[in-house]
DNA sequence: AATGAATGAGTTTTCATTCAT
DNA sequence: TATGAATGAAAACTCATTCAT
């Protein structure tokens, strides 16, 4: 009924070298993962502690011994998905050269992502306006930090000549909405996804759509 | 803060000739309207009855009169505004010859709404997927239906050789992907956007991306 | 559906007579009947103030014209059973000679009122302590005066050396419980009960148990 | 106002032989006792929870931890007051030989239990006919099965001749009728009732009325 | 006189949080 | 350190009553 595998992704094997002991998880994680979990399954308000308790495997109390409160505790799952998705993306982000590639793998790694670690893609790309200010702002300078780093690129690329003389901001804002687009689709599709063609397509239109042409 | 003026878009003046005699409004779409208000700010869990029913300048038991409970009144507000995005939205994707003139058109409508409507905006696009299924079926295939009518077009274009031959399903969810990116960013934004400068980018980039290109 | 009869009893023909004009019923008792019907279906708490005028093809704000308030109505509901009920029986009660005759005529009347007004049988010999002090205080009273005017009967028998020098006012304090039993037995019973030998049983064990025998 | 006490009747100190050691209630059976208290006082509707949890000593929300609802609490209290009384009148019942004796025990013992435990004795007699139907209907078969038993028994005195031919259902009824007649006199008398011979009386009346004389 | 739309006081119930063990 | 029994604040909802028409 657990079996929260959290395994690591086939694309990203390289990332979780040397955490596969399967070491006792400590208290704190096995709670987060329970968080998790419950969370993404009920939404905030509708979760219950006990719930979270129950299925971390340990007593109402306990949970209160390492999270202050439930929105404690809600930030700092969000917080700990945040960490989770930026470490796997930023890794990939830095390694290949050609842009068109590097946004390929990003997209694949994305949509890798959200499949796999459905409960925490809800929560990370979810709408979390009404439940705590503080989250929305994390979510927002989250992803306005993506936007940014991306803009930066596509305007490196741009003073390269590399690519149109489009609005990088608006560019980056673009593909973000564009990758945002598939956290529904892939976290309820019930067939397995072809993440590649689907990566492939989006890069395709994208790449047309910003490089230059001669006219 | 009262002040749910509901004017008509600057860009839709023609959808609402008529309409403008401000006549007495009935107690029911008052309620409406303090809903929509209360429930984008708050959000459905935080949002409270009373509030909603001080801020329509009922009493608490007036919104029980209209509206069998909070969910009901919740479900009918999605509704209502769900109505109200299409009626704008549906009307203008009829008009125009070109494709991209009409999805131009869609564009501009869409940020407009968004910008305009904030609340309204708020609610239709929001996640409300831990409050009621019902809802979150609806939003779904709300998407779905939007996307439908997007790549039936698209397709359409393809079979007469004006686009590349993309995935004409996959093109609509990004492209409704891309729409969607502008939510936040238009409902948080304090300054005046360039709405048309935003959806001529997205444009430019959306029909590079899919046109034919002799190679 | 409303059909509330109230015709005299078949034993009983002579009491109502003169009344079967069926004149136009005025809205008071239109609404007294209504009440009667929804209280004893549903309970003093249970019951609607708008099913009682919806029921009495009234308006809600016409039972305040004529009541001033649930618990007036409730009350005066029950004082008009109770004297619908003292009507009939102390009626029959000052005719007959003979103690035992009377007494069978008592029960017989007794019955048939239950049978027949289920209604009105089930709010008298109700249990209403918790809804209003005063209205046990009537309840317990009626049932006062009738063990007394009872106790009085046995008394008076007693002297005349008719029946055994039995408690009258435990006797009687027993008749009126028996006849208690006989309520709900009546009131969920289907099929038509034999009124005249329950009668007759009862009347023969109790003369048995008070009479005087000689040893 | 606490002082609810249970101790033995003065009839019944047989019974309860080994049980007056006053351990320490445990908190259901404390909520349990309280919820008789305040709804024998109030009835169902007027009783209010929180002044049930006071009662008891324990805070609102315990109350929920041993009941799911205060519908579920009337029950569970009404179940325990049957049980609590059918307890003490079974066990005398199968008792004595003689079967005048053995009904004399019977309403000394049904006399002193509503004597003693007003508060039970007034929720199991009482009609709660608005409240619940499932408590309707044990209380009807509560009582069929105490007139089955007596009927039973008035059979069989009656096949071995021991008493007159009457209807053995009818005449369980009546005795039942008679037993219940005393509830609201025990429970209003402020004086000490003499019920020893209150039981003889009414056990006279009903063996001569059901004795066989001989004409 | 008759009405019924509007009202808000009052009640059950939930569940995050505490704290004695 | 870990626990879960106990708690009480807070909110949805009902319905008797009012009063403008």
């Amino acid at each position: 009924m657990k079996e929260r595998a959290y395994r690591p992704l086939p694309c990203e094997e390289e990332v979780d070298k040397g955490k596969d002991k399967t070491k006792e998880r400590d208290k704190r994680s096995l709670i987060l993962d329970a968080a998790t979990q419950v969370f993404s399954q009920y939404g905030y308000h509708e979760a219950r502690m006990e719930e979270i308790a129950t299925c971390a495997g340990v007593g109402k109390g306990t949970v209160y011994e390492y999270f202050s409160s439930k929105l404690d505790l809600f930030q700092q799952m969000i917080r700990s998905g945040l960490d989770f998705y930026s470490q796997r993306i930023k890794y990939t982000m830095g390694q290949k050269d050609d842009l068109r590639e590097r946004l390929r793998h990003l997209l694949i790694l994305h949509f890798c992502f959200i499949h796999k670690y459905r409960d925490r893609a809800r929560m990370i790309f979810g709408d979390h306006a009404s439940i705590n200010e503080e989250v929305v702002r994390w979510l927002i300078s989250f992803r306005e930090e993506k936007e940014a780093r991306l803009a930066a690129i596509f305007e490196a690329e741009q003073q390269q000549g590399k690519i149109r003389p489009v609005d990088p901001q608006l560019t980056a804002q673009i593909l973000v909405g564009m990758m945002a687009s598939f956290v529904y689709p892939l976290i309820y599709t019930e067939t397995e996804p072809d993440i590649e063609r689907m990566a492939n397509e989006v890069i395709d239109i994208l790449f047309l759509g910003i490089s230059c042409h001669r006219e």
